[in-house]
DNA sequence: CCGTGAAGTGACTGATCAGTCAATCCACAC
DNA sequence: GTGTGGATTGACTGATCAGTCACTTCACGG
C-alpha cells in the first residue's frame, strides 16, 4: 500500500470517525462521510469494503496505538504503578486530543456484530493482556495485593476509565468545566493504588 | 392501564429483550419481536408507539427497579460499605436472573439517540444520585476516604460492575465457569473497598 | 342478541440507503 | 503521443423494513 493511498484511507476514516460520534453508526449515512471526506461517494469503496469495513478499521488501526503503548509503559515506567498510570494517562490524553474517536470506539465498534470476529477478539484482549501483565509483575514484585485476580484488575480498571469518560461525552449534567479530565483521571488512578495496593490487603475481608 | 394490557405489554417487552439480546437493536425487525412474542405484527404497535419506545419501556421499567434497589438498600443496610454490597449484588444477581436483560440494558439503551432526553436522562441519574449520597454518607461518617469526590466513586463502581458483565456476555475468551459471577463481585467489592476506604487515604497520593 | 369499541390481524407501502457499475480522468512508462 | 491500469465519479438499483390501515374478531353491557 503506497503513501497515498494510505493518506486517503486516513482521510476517510478521521471524516467518518467524526459522522459516527455525531450521529451514531447506525444513523450515519455513507453519504455523509464522503461528503465530510470530501471525496466522491463510488470511492469510499475503493478504499473499503463496505461501512463496516470502515469502523472495524477505525477499530484496529486506533487500538494497536493503545497496545503499542501498553507496552512502551511496560518498557519505560519505573514501576507497576506507574506502568499503569502511564496507560490511563494515555485514555485521558486521548480522549482531550481526539474526544470523537473515543465515542466512537467505546459506543459504536463493541455494538457491530461484525465486530466480534476472532481477529478483532485477539487484537482487543492483547490489551488486556498486557495491562494484565503488569498486574501480575506487580504482585510478584510485592506491591499488588496477591489476592485480586490480574484479570479482574484489568477489568476494573477498563471499566473505571471507561465509564467516566462515557460521562464526559454523554452525560449533559456533566459540569467538564468544574471536573477537568485531569481531575478524573488523578482520582481514578488514586482509587485504583489504594484498591490493588498490598497494603490494603490485610484489611478486613 | 387495565391488568391485562399490561401483562401484553409485559410479554411484547419479554419478547423483545430476547430479541434484542440475540442481534442488537438495530439488527433486530420488528418482525421478530411479534413472532417471539406470538402476537401478531400489527399488535405492537397497538401497544407501543414504535420500536424506539419499545427499547425505551425496556429501559424505564427495568431501570425504575434498579432504583428501587438502592433506595431499600440505603434503608436497610447497615453501613454505606454494606449498602454498596447490596448494590452490587444486586447487579449481579440480575445478571444471573437474566443476561438477556443486562446485554440489553447496556449494549442497546445507551447507543439510541431517542434514549438521550432529558426524561430518561432524569430517571437515568437518579440511580447515581443515589450511590453518591452513600458515598457522601459514607465520608460523614469517617468509613470512606474524604479525598475521592463521591462523583467519581461513582463511576468507577459503575464502570467496574458493568466492564465486568460486558466481558460475560459477550467475551468468547472469558471462562465463565471457572470464573463464577459471585467471585467477580466479591473481588470487585474488595477492591473498591480498599480503594474507597478511610485508611487508605494516608498512603502515598 | 344487538351495538359498540377495544383488541388483534397481516398485507401493503413509501422511504431509505448500502453497494454497484459504466464511464471518465489521470499519472506515468515506454 | 500513445497505451495501461489505477483512481475517481455519482446516478442508479434492488432489497429492506418500520409503520399504516382497512378489516375482522371479541368481550361485554344493556
Amino acid at each position: 500500500m503506497d503513501e497515498a493511498t494510505t493518506q486517503k484511507k486516513d482521510i476517510i476514516l478521521n471524516a467518518a470517525i467524526k459522522v459516527f460520534a455525531e450521529k451514531g453508526y447506525y444513523s450515519s449515512r455513507t453519504l455523509d462521510i464522503s461528503n465530510e471526506a470530501g471525496v466522491a461517494y463510488g470511492s469510499l469503496y475503493h478504499y473499503f469494503r463496505s461501512k463496516d469495513d470502515i469502523l472495524i478499521s477505525i477499530f484496529q488501526e486506533r487500538w494497536n496505538l493503545l497496545i503499542g503503548k501498553v507496552q512502551q509503559a511496560r518498557e519505560q515506567g519505573a514501576g507497576p504503578e506507574e506502568q499503569l498510570g502511564m496507560v490511563i494517562d494515555f485514555i485521558f490524553r486521548s480522549y482531550r486530543q481526539n474526544p470523537d474517536l473515543l465515542k466512537v470506539l467505546i459506543m459504536d465498534v463493541p455494538r457491530l456484530d461484525k465486530f466480534y470476529n476472532p481477529e478483532n477478539w485477539k487484537l482487543y484482549n492483547l490489551f488486556f493482556r498486557g495491562l494484565m501483565e503488569i498486574f501480575h509483575e506487580g504482585q510478584e514484585k510485592g506491591v499488588f495485593a496477591a489476592d485480586v485476580s490480574p484479570i479482574m484488575a484489568t477489568y476494573i480498571m477498563h471499566g473505571a476509565v471507561d465509564a467516566t469518560i462515557r460521562q464526559y461525552v454523554y452525560n449533559p449534567e456533566f459540569n467538564k468545566e468544574e471536573f477537568p479530565v485531569e481531575e478524573a483521571r488523578d482520582q481514578i488512578m488514586k482509587v485504583l493504588r489504594r484498591g490493588f495496593s498490598k497494603k490494603g490487603e490485610d484489611e478486613k475481608s
